[in-house]
DNA sequence: GTCTATAATCAGATAGAC
DNA sequence: GTCTATCTGATTATAGAC
């Protein structure tokens, strides 16, 4: 043992790389067990099942970066003045604190959350919104304030955009990159491209409302 | 037999619908033989293995939807002046098109791309780049008009990102708009959506270039 | 082309010895 | 807590009759 992790941060530790890579149905326990050199019973053991194995590697995320992001949000209300740039700004910071929980944190934290609302894992969307909700619409209330002529759906709306822009770009980052550094000669790691993404995501949420036809009606 | 379509097209017209709902790895042949009420074993005869039949579940819409892409991307590159809501406002019609295939395509086949990139299935990936590569390099040129203060490395990374924000956002398509009418009482279609899209992804691809701090060595 | 039947494999989960 | 061995069920794919 001495000098050993606990088989269940070995379980853990090997998961969340493997989830973050191929994603959570293309990764049997087999597979994870074999990578964290436990025994394939052990899982079991101490999960209960693969479905609360998956929670669990979200988890030790999302309870780390979700009260370092609510923190930053409340700094950012009690800021008199407020551009988008700033508060997407005042995100990176606890996004890359995911790099403290384990190297390359950010990244798979971004990824892990990006196969949680893709592949339709019912029980991880629940998860997510029932546990950590709060962040969204106190995000939402300072977007609001930074960008007073966007309506509140309109805010919405974005925002979703906004998540949607993040978790793909980290899904594919490691291909990304690679293409960045081969065709242009740019070199990036994650924190790099994230505040690559702040202007992007910035002028895209303080874009004009659009303009609509009316909708025709039913049709979906 | 007479008016009922042939086993082939059964298939296809159940998988994509399976596919871009549930994923490819979460969609057994079993599942789409029964929904198509055809044979389990059809699918081998008509497609060979379930990735061909993901290949040609995707290429039915490729096929159709690109060469549109591209004429359109070519009336642009002849206009004279070209503001960024010209091009994506250019591209909503291309897209909406694979309503033509089948109802309620243009949905199907962006949640198709997503997965198709999201899911490493590598054959999907290479099959995609190797096929269509050509408007993503024609968008750039084009985009790169309409935007020349931004430089073709950023427009590299701003066209993943818009394709991120369009595939994620297709991919929660239904939770979404469903969530706009509960909580705002606004109905959405899937082209209202797109159009919702344009304005966010013009000022993003367009925002001021990052002004990034140089890069310390090594790291990924 | 379509069907039944089955092969071959792999998955998650568990019983029970230690 | 950890291990071996095994159960149970699902999957893709195929052989062979019709």
């Amino acid at each position: 043992m001495a000098n050993r992790l606990t088989t269940k941060d070995r379980i853990l530790n090997a998961a969340e790389r493997l989830f973050a890579e191929r994603g959570f149905s293309e990764t049997s326990l087999r597979l994870i067990t074999s990578k964290a050199e436990v025994n394939l019973a052990s899982v079991n053991y101490h999960f209960g099942s693969k479905k609360e194995l998956i929670q669990a590697v979200l988890a030790r995320y999302l309870d780390h970066s979700m009260p370092a992001m609510l923190q930053a949000l409340a700094r950012l209300a009690k800021q008199p003045q407020l551009t988008l740039e700033d508060v997407f700004e005042a995100l990176v910071e606890p996004l890359m604190s995911a790099n403290e929980v384990r190297q390359n944190g950010t990244a798979i934290f971004l990824q892990l959350l990006g196969r949680g609302y893709i592949e339709s894992q019912g029980h991880l969307r629940w998860f997510v919104t029932t546990n950590h909700g709060e962040v969204l619409s106190s995000l939402s209330r300072v977007v609001n304030r930074a960008a007073p002529h966007v309506s509140p759906v309109e805010v919405f709306w974005r925002l979703h955009f906004t998540l949607g822009t993040l978790v793909f770009t980290m899904s594919s980052f490691d291909a990304l990159a690679d293409i960045a550094k081969v065709d242009y000669d740019q070199s990036n790691n994650v924190e790099s491209v994230l505040r690559r993404i702040i202007p992007y995501l910035a002028a895209g949420v303080a874009a004009p409302m659009p303009q609509l036809a009316p909708l025709p009606v039913v049709e979906s």
